[in-house]
RNA sequence: GGCGGCAUAGCCAAGUGGCCAAGGCAGCGGUCUGCAAAACCGUUAUUCCCCGGUUCGAAUCCGGGUGCCGCCUCCA
């Protein structure tokens, strides 16, 4: 099997085949640091997390790079405001960046490169560009010639001529052609710079992802991913920079994810309707953000939305329940350490052989462009069937057989979980963390849930099913609902 | 104006030429329960926006139409 990845630079899907065998050189466009993460980063972030993630499942060695823009317009823009220096902005949105994206279940990547660290890469790279040709300066400014580059246009699928067209530029009169971008901004007052062959002045936007994914990737990489509002002009400009620095070809696949809509409208600050990463995590589980994510193909828009949050948090909630019925089950019955599979016959046969195949169609989604959406759909047609496992043999709980199965059905959710980064958690401490959550959302205190079921028990237990049913209706007014078993009773927050 | 995408059940969402159109949420009927809840079983699209065409065969390919949306400017 080959996993096929769409690549946006030929518009399909195509046969991943790295450049070194066995090995991946990954490069994803981190964030400006200027302001707190909201739901796009995290969709964006999420989505490669996991693309890291399965690449290693599939046995790659995967150096991953995801960088941090430390200086910019904006930065320098709040940095004047506050009266502090960038390094300072950027230092503490950094920092809450990795807050989030730890609460998130993100796994840091190989490297987190900043843009001021890399300055000096930055200005080979630009005399390079002068050099071929391929760059002009003017007062202190240098700019990349478009025209000078071969194949402008050719990831975001238009030339020159077309873009020309219809387009509504800003024009700037130092620019020799409206689509030149800056390489080298000289520094105006009170601006940050740096030293260079130019004069005093800062990089431009586009440069350092060109500089800095070669520098830790090579001058060829395998994959480049990003939002897909990256794909013109910052990755048209990557390229050209790149490319016209090496002459070589500079990324064989280029992965784009889709934005998130809010309610169905755009997400932006003028609509009023950003929702943080902080702002999402104090409502939800972690879990609960990821599924919502997952459920759809990286590359479609997807709407963010009470109701969406609230199904992914049902379809989370049925699965700790199987899973903590499994962890009961395996606490209470026996030893089966000397069990294998070939000890099975039958139903058990049956089930185990289902489970076992749950990786094979696992990967078989996943190969083909990351469809994180049918892979969970296996995990929850799996779900489906432990569950009747279950409730086909209640009265086998001691029994070698049935708890290998069992055991073995919870081995292979927890690895594709893995490469998901979901359903890893304890199950007791999902439903303690979404309980303490939603009890804080509702003003309500353990303490007097308690103390109500315990009236209720007592009532239940003297056959006062008037009076139990009544305190039953009024906790599920709260939003709470009580789940009784034999000789005690359960209660979740809606 | 230029370039591109999408349209599948009440909602979300896979499926890109051929088994009964995955999966989740919600609903309904049943098992269980004092009654519920959870879990389980069954059920909910003879049909994939509309109209043509190609094909033995299309949600899936082609042409046209309609409706949404994105990018072209900082943006994940």
């Amino acid at each position: 099997m080959t996993l096929k990845i769409y690549n946006t630079l030929n518009k399909r899907k195509e046969d991943f085949i790295p450049l070194e065998e066995g090995k991946v050189g990954f490069y994803v466009c981190g964030i400006t640091a200027y302001d707190v993460c909201h739901i796009g980063h995290a969709r964006s972030a999420i989505v490669f997390d996991v693309i890291y993630r399965y690449l290693k499942y599939r046995g790659y060695a995967v150096t991953y790079v995801k960088n941090f823009t430390d200086v910019d317009d904006k930065i320098i823009e709040k940095a004047l405001k506050e009266g502090v220096d960038i390094g300072t902005i950027a230092d503490r949105y950094i920092r809450e960046h990795n807050e989030d994206m730890d609460a998130l279940g993100v796994a840091r990547p190989t490297v987190a490169p900043r843009a001021t660290e890399n300055i000096k890469g930055m200005i080979r790279l630009i005399e390079r560009l002068l050099e071929r040709g391929l760059a002009y300066v003017v007062d202190g400014d240098v700019f990349f010639a478009v025209e000078r580059f071969e194949g402008y246009g050719k990831l975001s699928g238009r030339t020159l001529d077309e873009m020309m067209a219809g387009a509504r530029i800003e024009v700037d009169k130092k620019k020799k052609n409206p689509y030149d971008f800056v390489l080298w901004k000289a520094a105006k007052k009170g601006e940050p710079w740096w030293d260079s062959p130019w004069g005093r002045g800062r990089p431009g936007w586009h440069i350092e992802c060109s500089v800095m994914s070669q520098r830790f990737l090579g001058e060829t990489f395998d994959i480049h991913g990003g939002g897909e509002d990256l794909i013109f002009p910052h990755h048209e400009n990557e390229i050209a920079q790149a490319e016209g620095a090496t002459g070589k070809p500079f990324v064989r696949y280029w992965v784009h994810n889709g934005f998130v809509k809010i309610n169905s409208e755009k997400m932006s600050k003028s609509l009023g309707n950003v929702f943080t990463v902080k702002d999402i995590l104090r409502r939800v589980h972690p879990d609960v953000v990821r599924l919502f994510m997952l459920r759809s193909h990286y590359k479609s828009i997807i709407d963010f939305s009470e109701d969406g949050l609230r199904d992914a948090r049902s379809a989370m909630e049925r699965f700790y329940t199987t899973l903590e019925t499994v962890n009961k089950l395996l606490a209470g019955g026996g030893d089966f350490d000397d069990f294998s599979g070939k000890d099975l016959s039958g139903e058990d046969e049956a089930f185990f052989r289902n489970v076992e195949s749950l990786p094979e169609r696992f990967v078989d989604a996943m190969d083909d462009d990351f469809n994180t959406a049918r892979a969970i759909g296996y995990v929850f047609e799996t779900l489906r069937r432990l569950n009747t496992y279950i409730s086909d043999n209640e009265d086998r709980s001691r029994e070698r057989a049935f708890l290998f199965a069992l055991d073995t059905a919870k081995k292979r959710l927890r690895e594709t979980g893995k490469v998901l980064g979901l359903f890893l958690a304890d199950p007791s401490e999902y439903f303690r963390l979404d309980r303490d959550r939603e009890l804080r959302r509702k003003n309500l205190t353990e303490e007097e849930i308690d103390a109500l079921v315990e009236e209720r028990n007592r009532a239940r237990r003297e056959r006062d099913w008037e009076k139990a049913d009544a305190i039953r209706d009024r906790l599920r007014e709260r939003g709470v609902l009580v789940r009784d078993s034999s000789g005690s009773s359960s209660w979740t927050v809606q």
